[in-house]
DNA sequence: CGGATTTTTGCAATCGTTTGCACAACCACC
DNA sequence: GGTGGTTGTGCAAACGATTGCAAAAATCCG
């Protein structure tokens, strides 16, 4: 057999012990004097032997050594930057406790939650990821039944939540925002927003009412679906052109202010001077627009890097209570805001 | 035992048959009859039954269903955008085969080939895609030896490959961008390019070399290490401020004609009135920078769904002829190109 | 130095699936 | 109703690792 090296069986061979004494001396188990454990680990590394997952999966019955992310098609639409950078953090993150990323693209969200059971039922993942929580969302309802551990991007309505979640707290940063802009002279505030019950959505939004309780500013809201970019232009273009326009609008996220900057220049409404934008989540191109935009930076990579620890620390203890980590966005001023016009 | 619907055995004995029986029923093996198979097939699945991955890759020796990608950290840098759209364009083609994909982080070339040598060892992957060839790129020279299913983006120096890879045409591009350029008037081309041996650069660079020849056009070129912005940007600002400076620049891709787009602007050159700029891979930003990059689209999304079904092939059949794609970009044209200067 | 104790090691079962081979059942034909 | 040929099914052995339990070896102690 040329198996030497590639198996268990054949380095316990070639070294004249039993699979059971490599498998032991390999893994740290106690029972096994120190002169094997070496000379066991010598012979291990120089033959280049790497365990079989699949094996060690098996007979644990954990230990796919992965952790699973499904990917919804359009769900991050041609937000690449945003899913790359997620990703990158993911994978930084995990690659230091010696796990694997693995993802699945699915059509739709009920194929989400089809391939979410799969992926259990099949163990080829120990934990998942979850991004994109929605308010009620089945995903998490159906983990928690299963007891299958994750971690979310994003806090559903569950509260206070039995599970792990990351978010960023958008609410602060609309509050501040609007703050700013208040200070700066604004009264007639816009808010871009989309028609899906992402949560992110209405923490972002219950921040600016919060925020403008009590004052006399007043707001016009534009909607849409997410991804239907005709209706989104129509909504913006309603606003701008409404008799009472606002002078400072804020975006639900940076995809939707890059849309407000180029109907603004359409309209040929200046921007800061007619108009101030402030966007969210700071994706490459806000600072390439034309005002540079002004956003809220929620750092992707360090918030997925702490995803990936949280749920790596829960794969290895099941018990422990939930961890609910809000995580502070940074304003990068740029300059899309500015002064209220004066004629206001 | 509580296992019925779960597992095959389980499976098997709340039907009465055996274990054997149920394996080939559901995997279409014949020699079972027709209505067995149903009776199988309808029980497997009201019982939401789906085989354990470790178990079945354990028996046949390949099919973890998985391919492994292995990305270097710093290696796709700021990137994100093109990370992201690569990631989804092939998760996309693999998962029309029921296949995986799972990413692997390392921080350095020498991790990288170690964590290949492991994935392979350890059967964790099927197969695996290379990005960001060199011209004697060690991974492809391990993984040929080790005779392992791979496909790669980006050529290599051999010729003819004995592997599979799929690349965009750069020559092509550079080619077609020089005559462009020509036909409008320019004579002092410069080029912005970097220092690593990838093979991106030694076919873009060629191609324009070769389209040049003959002709009274010359060349300036500023070359950097790959992510030191500092010495890239002040290549740049030499080759902008030297006596003779080019009139239109090419670059190797998107992210430093951005660089110079900045750079121009600093330093007061109109573009395009002073300055044409063209860059290559259409991330993005481009289309937000001031004035819109004018670039070539290479499609990563396609490019990598591709890869995907390319890679598909070779794991089931191992002994196919050897495949290469070359992938036509397309130009597109926005407002960072034009006539050159008069007083030239 | 013999027995008790502790250490070190090996045996064998197990995880859930696939698959070669043998066997049972059926049909048809002479 | 034997013989021969299909067909359909089950038995059992893998795959490569982990682990409870028992046996063997080493150590200790009086």
């Amino acid at each position: 057999m040329s198996d030497t090296g590639r198996t268990l069986k054949g380095l316990a061979r070639s070294l004249g012990v039993s699979a059971a004494t490599v498998s032991r001396a390999l893994s740290g188990h106690p029972g096994i004097s120190t002169g094997t454990r070496e000379k066991v680990q010598a012979a291990a590394r120089a033959a280049g032997y790497v365990p079989n997952r699949a094996a060690r999966a098996l007979v644990t019955g954990r230990g796919s050594g992965f952790v699973g992310l499904v990917l919804q098609d359009p769900g991050y639409g041609r937000e690449h930057s945003y899913l790359g950078e997620f990703v990158q953090g993911l994978g930084q993150g995990l690659s230091d406790h010696g796990v694997d990323l693995f993802l699945a693209f699915v059509p739709d969200a009920q194929a989400e939650l089809g391939m979410i059971r799969n992926i259990v039922s099949s163990r080829r993942a120990d934990g998942l990821i979850l991004g994109r929580t929605t308010e009620a969302d089945p995903r998490v309802a159906w983990l928690l039944e299963a007891g299958f551990p994750f971690v979310t991007h994003g806090r559903t309505d569950h509260d206070p939540a039995p599970f792990d979640w990351l978010d960023t707290d958008g609410a602060g940063a609309f509050a501040e925002a609007f703050a700013l802009l208040r200070g700066l002279g604004h009264r007639r505030f816009g808010l871009v927003s989309i028609e899906e019950p992402m949560t992110f959505r209405l923490h972002r939004v219950e921040g600016l009412q919060a925020a403008m309780a009590g004052t006399d500013a007043t707001l016009a809201v534009a909607t849409s679906p997410r991804y239907d970019t005709d209706r989104r232009d129509r909504a913006i273009r309603a606003m701008l052109t409404a008799p009472d326009r606002p002078t400072a609008v804020l975006c639900l996220f940076d995809g939707l202010a890059l849309a407000v900057l180029d109907i603004a220049a359409e309209l040929g409404l200046a921007v800061p001077g007619d108009l101030s934008v402030i966007g969210f989540d700071n994706i490459g191109p806000a600072a390439h627009a034309r005002p540079p935009l002004s956003t809220f930076d929620s750092d992707t990579l360090e918030a997925a890097r702490a995803l990936a620890g949280i749920l790596v620390a829960r794969m290895t203890a099941p018990g422990a209570p939930p961890v609910h980590r809000l995580i502070q966005t940074r304003f990068v001023p740029r300059a899309s805001h500015g002064p209220a016009p004066a004629n206001t």
